[in-house]
DNA sequence: TTTTAGCACTCGCTTATTGTGAGTGCCAAG
DNA sequence: CTTGGCACTCACAATAAGCGAGTGCTAAAA
């Protein structure tokens, strides 16, 4: 039988076991045996001490054996204990930092761009599938509302909100207006409006809309309903959702190389929903945060893990990036990078000041 | 040897035969053999006579066989001739027309999204890839331009062209415009090229920038310049691009059920580019244009057919619409489904009179 | 008590061997 | 011109053999 450590239920020698057996399983993909361990673990111990060692270890439940005469692999549960307690963080080589704050600063400011960039920018760095949420803002400044006319009663609706972010609609209204009119109408809200928080903003046209029916006169009657018609469209972009880059890189990962895993992941992919769920967990998490295989409680990310890191704007957390790629990636490199690039990517969003 | 009709070289028997054996091969997507033909072709002959024919056929390069004594399977030329002269297209199902025109109509005006539903349609009822370029339009009219002062001598302009297609972009400037100035730049530019044409208005701008640079008073010379960068400013839809739905639909057909195939294949996608400038060329043709395997010229896509329709709006034909997917496609059933789209697309984006 | 050498045993892979069956080409008779 | 017959080819599946990496156990060495 091992003796423990009290605390956590290994000695240091299965620790440090552990710790190599993940990093050379991590490194060449293959179940590792003991003789390699023997050779290569720093330890001066024989394979056959090692393999006492390993026995315990999978009656733990921290490594298992694929088939009765092949190496060992790690479970999730020896994934969680290496990455808990075992990992060495390595720091990011100069190079490497100056490489991600190239990507995420030299692109243009508008901050849809910057999301792309950085998952593409996430996705080639790693070599696995980048991921970054569209931000969910809790406070969003009304700027600046235009209305122009179309054919057919409809009215175009261009909505700018914070610094520079433009949302689109297209009303259908029961009847027509005249640019002038619409132009009026767009005054009146933006100097009522202007610089306002836009959930604010709504509550007040509603309670306005009921409250004071028939003593409105007919301009603050269009633009109250008209602006409240705004909202109720559901704009093209909304949805909470996220950017993807590089899914193809998976299929260069031995182990997902399988057509039928592949197409259900992809399909997960597109449809966002499962994905989004769990990338929606990491948002309370105040650093990177990490699901290993079945963690995620999604099945078809089974044999993936998930790396993210919450970005914000300001004070407030409004997003969520990270990478998705096989079990066995290089956690050491892969939780870093996300780290920087959650703070870089904040660091950009931020409004200079 | 094959007694030939004059005009196509091959005689009766041997086309009625290689249709056989084609829609056998699309059906069942394994090679064909003599037998099978003497059952299945309708034709009373043994497989001994089948074999003679074949054998010709194969001779002259219309079938192949992958081994020594395998069926045999439609070569390029061999589909080609089919699809040309062989092939009955059959007439869409009642129901398939009703399930087109809901999809295309149901949704929203907006044209992106117009196009969006397209591809997915077209994937969707194929179970292949659906791909709609974004259109080009020879003609885009001015309608309105909107400024807003960012900080940092940042501008965010919106253009509005066309019937409500809006376009921002954020230009940086070496001096800072108060609103009320960008106000005033903005109208003496709507009032001066609201309805004309976009590329005319590039053209006036730039003559009109060298011409009077002296002569011109200050606001003209600021709203010239400020124009001028939105053009020089590409938006970041800007970029001929496509739309492309249930690239993963791919993955299900057994001949392209190999990895590293695939991963070229979803890289080309990605790319865009390759297959952008394959449906550039379908733009000039006025109907269904089939690509066959290697007829393409792009690598990626020797095991898969591409049939294109272009769709117009107006008189002007400003996209391509299409299906991606193997060779043994049911191309009776894809070509009308693409014909029909493309016609229902262009009636769905036509300005309603 | 811990470590280690030795040994028998397992089991997944690779390679070779052998059928099997679908399909072909050719020939000679109908 | 068509067809039955026949020898032949060749991918593919199934079976067997050998290899090798790895294991668990035991008994001796440290």
């Amino acid at each position: 039988m091992i003796r423990n450590t009290a605390e956590t239920g290994l000695n240091e020698r299965a620790q440090h076991l552990l710790k190599a057996l993940v990093e050379h399983y991590i490194r060449d993909g293959e179940p590792v045996g003991s003789r390699t361990l023997s050779r290569d673990s720093g330890l001066d111990l024989s394979p056959a001490s090692i393999r006492n060692v390993m026995s315990d270890l999978e009656e733990l439940g921290f490594i298992a054996a694929p088939h009765t005469s092949a190496g060992r692999v790690p479970t999730v549960k020896g994934y969680r204990f290496f990455v808990d307690t075992l990992l060495a963080v390595k720091p990011l080589e100069q190079q490497e930092v100056r490489l991600i704050q190239q990507q995420l600063a030299s692109n243009d400011p508008n901050p849809h761009a910057l999301l792309s960039s950085a998952s593409s920018m996430l996705s080639a760095i790693t070599h696995m599938t980048g991921v970054v949420t569209l931000p969910r803002r809790e406070h969003i400044a009304w700027r600046h509302i235009e209305f122009l006319p179309l054919s057919d009663n409809r009215v175009l609706a261009i909505l700018v909100v914070n610094e520079g972010e433009v949302q689109n609609r297209i009303l259908h209204l029961d009847r027509s207006y005249d640019s002038i009119a619409l132009q009026q109408i767009g005054n009146y809200l933006n100097t009522h409006f202007a610089g306002k928080d836009i959930h604010r903003v709504r509550a007040e046209l509603l309670s306005e809309l009921r409250r004071t029916r028939e003593s409105m006169n007919n301009l603050m009657m269009a633009a109250i309903t008209m602006a409240e018609k705004v909202f109720a469209t559901r704009g093209q972009e909304s949805g909470r959702s996220y950017v993807m880059a590089g899914e193809t890189n998976l299929m260069e990962w031995a182990e997902l190389s399988d057509v039928e895993k592949l197409r259900r992941l992809f399909e997960a992919f597109n449809q966002q929903r499962d994905i989004l769920h769990l990338l929606d967990k990491c948002i309370v998490a105040d650093g990177v945060q990490i699901f290993i295989g079945e963690e995620s409680g999604y099945r078809v990310l089974d044999e993936c893990s998930v790396v993210t890191a919450p970005y914000s704007v300001g004070d407030e957390v409004v997003g969520v990036l990270g990478v998705i790629g096989p079990t066995r990636m290089a956690y050491e490199r892969v939780i870093p990078i996300v780290d920087l690039t959650a703070k870089l990517l904040s660091a950009a969003l931020n409004p200079r000041k």
